[in-house]
DNA sequence: GTGTCGCACGAAAACGCTTTCGGCAAGATG
DNA sequence: CATCTTGCCGAAAGCGTTTTCGTGCGACAC
């Protein structure tokens, strides 16, 4: 199975199968052939460690992540092996569970393994401290934001889908709505209260109260709209801060016998199926797009061993998932 | 930052250098001293492509797995990645997607890169195709069984798992026990059933009416619930085949005015913490202890490695979460 | 003093591949 | 016919490491 059985079954010298096999462009097309065939019938994998070596490249690269349990990291990775897939390149994974020895460790092995370059996957979308500095091959910042400006980060745009949401809202002529979130502890959330806030000018309303922030809970959303309904009674839209939330919400007004959508509508946040989908009616939400964050971020990775790296943020766009949680309202 | 420079800054030769870094015998251990020191001021890291090129050991097990976004997948990755680590060793991943074509596509790039072993995760835990006889290296399925019996399968334990959860409701004296849960085309489902009626068995008890075959969602849950209302009224106890159906349950029994745990006691399966914490009571459910399936996953292929390789299957025990929606019976 | 043994070490081969470089033959040009 | 070019090909070097094997040297026994 090595490239000399298929050199000499070709009848031609090791070097000539190389050149033949990668394309090198100094080999007559019918020797080619040859080799070709002879490869295929002997089902020859050449031995990417050795390719690796020589070349400098081992087509792998590292995917340091700091919660692979959390529901935001695998989307990513997922998006991003299959763009490395495409290009014939591999995945190493470690999770470092948020603990920095762990993550000195892991990048050390990680190197020692040659790996071509670095994916960090970031678990909540806070700043987070730069590794470049340790790490000598191109590195690529994912979902969360590196806190060195020269750093590349890909990033969800929650100030743009908090953007979408709003404008939906308003476009079904709701006028008072109301925001229940997460911690604002979170980036994430305040951006989005942010991007809600500006659509809300724009459109001449006001924020139906201020933001309630609490926790990422279905508990909280049940909690949080009762608040919210006994201080402003009349709202007739909730936009919320995660899906979580947005069911617990739902929950709470359909048991003081809000309708969905007519009185009230709800939307959500992250498009997670399991909640979005199967919630009492199914909610409107806005996706983040994480596979397409992972695939952007192998992209650039891509370039940036090509020689053209980028540095700077840039904000995935998410999209909005409309199902039966928003509507027009309806005079009961 | 090669084995030379540290062998001529030791004053030794290469082989000797490389002998006093593996450990070998045949090394002066004055000689072995100056080498250690002259690598750790060098800090240096041996190239693990040309060792593993050598050696034949690359360190590097190919975690091959069918739906990775799904919720089962991940913590067994986890518990394998942990396990794996403490070895010094690292996981390739590789989503076919419940692809044939990329499947044999991405073993054949994961032997291309000399993988020592293969550890198959299955999407569903319904028996699956051996992959072994395409496969020179040493394969360990976990989650779903192998269609082969001399292949080493570590699955979840659902009989015993649904034991847990009947002897617990039984203890409690609940008396008539009913069952909805998802496909009866998943094992599991059907696992969980046999579990279930051996316990009731020995107790002289029978289920309420026939399990209830559905889907794995909370909305089959909601739906079900009141069919099994319908037919048996005075249930005091629904085992649900996992945390969504029985959020679904716990759903509607609120809105038929039902107390949990006072009238009904309801327990889950998986401990999806997102559904059974946050759920209106916490469900008490079976932790399928997953990480623990994917470490012991990765202990059975260390040791395939060491020319002791086991077959059959193996089942990964289960483990009762209890939470509030279990308890004693209480009269109104 | 001579012979034997064992230990520590280094020279060199081997691994599978890429890449450089030189050579050879066929065809083009004068 | 001599010369030059061009296109193909193969010999060989090189990558960083392990491993085999041979060499030299000191210790010890006689």
């Amino acid at each position: 199975m090595t490239l000399s059985d298929v050199a000499s079954r070709a009848g031609v010298s090791i070097a000539t199968a190389s050149k033949a096999l990668n394309g090198r462009a100094e080999v007559a097309s019918a020797t080619r052939e040859r080799v070709l065939r002879a490869a295929a019938e002997l089902s020859f994998q050449p031995n990417v460690l050795a390719t690796g070596l020589i070349s400098g490249r081992t087509r792998t690269v590292g995917l340091l992540t700091d919660e692979l349990g959390g529901r935001f990291a695998i989307p990513i990775l997922l998006g991003a092996e299959n763009a490395l897939g495409n290009g014939q390149m591999s995945v190493l994974l470690c999770d470092a569970r948020g603990d920095a020895i762990r993550r000195q460790h892991y990048i050390r092995t990680l190197l020692a393994r040659q790996v071509d370059g670095f994916i960090v996957v970031g678990d909540s979308n806070e700043l987070r401290p730069s590794l470049t500095q340790d790490i000598p091959v191109p590195v690529v910042y994912a979902y969360a934001e590196s806190t060195d400006p020269r750093d590349l980060s890909i990033v969800a745009d929650d100030e743009g889908g908090a953007r979408l949401a709003a404008e939906h809202l308003v476009s079904h002529g709701r006028r008072r709505i109301g925001h229940i979130t997460g911690p604002d502890t979170y980036r994430a959330a305040r951006d989005r209260v942010a991007g809600l806030r500006t659509v809300l000018n724009e459109a001449a309303l006001r924020l139906a109260g201020e933001p309630l922030y609490g926790e990422w809970s279905q508990r909280w959303g049940r909690h949080a709209a009762r608040l919210l309904l006994a201080a402003r009674p009349d709202v007739d839209a909730i936009f919320c801060g995660n899906d979580q939330v947005a069911a617990g919400v739902a929950d709470t007004l359909r048991g003081l016998g809000r309708r969905i959508p007519d009185d009230v509508a709800i939307i959500g946040y992250d498009n997670w199926e399991f909640f979005a989908a199967d919630c009492r009616p199914p909610l409107t939400t806005v996706d983040l797009n994480l596979e397409q964050l992972g695939a952007t971020a192998v992209n650039h990775l891509l370039a940036a061993l090509d020689g053209t790296a980028d540095a700077g943020v840039i904000r995935q766009q998410g999209r909005l998932v409309v199902r039966e949680s928003t509507g027009p309202a309806v005079q009961s």
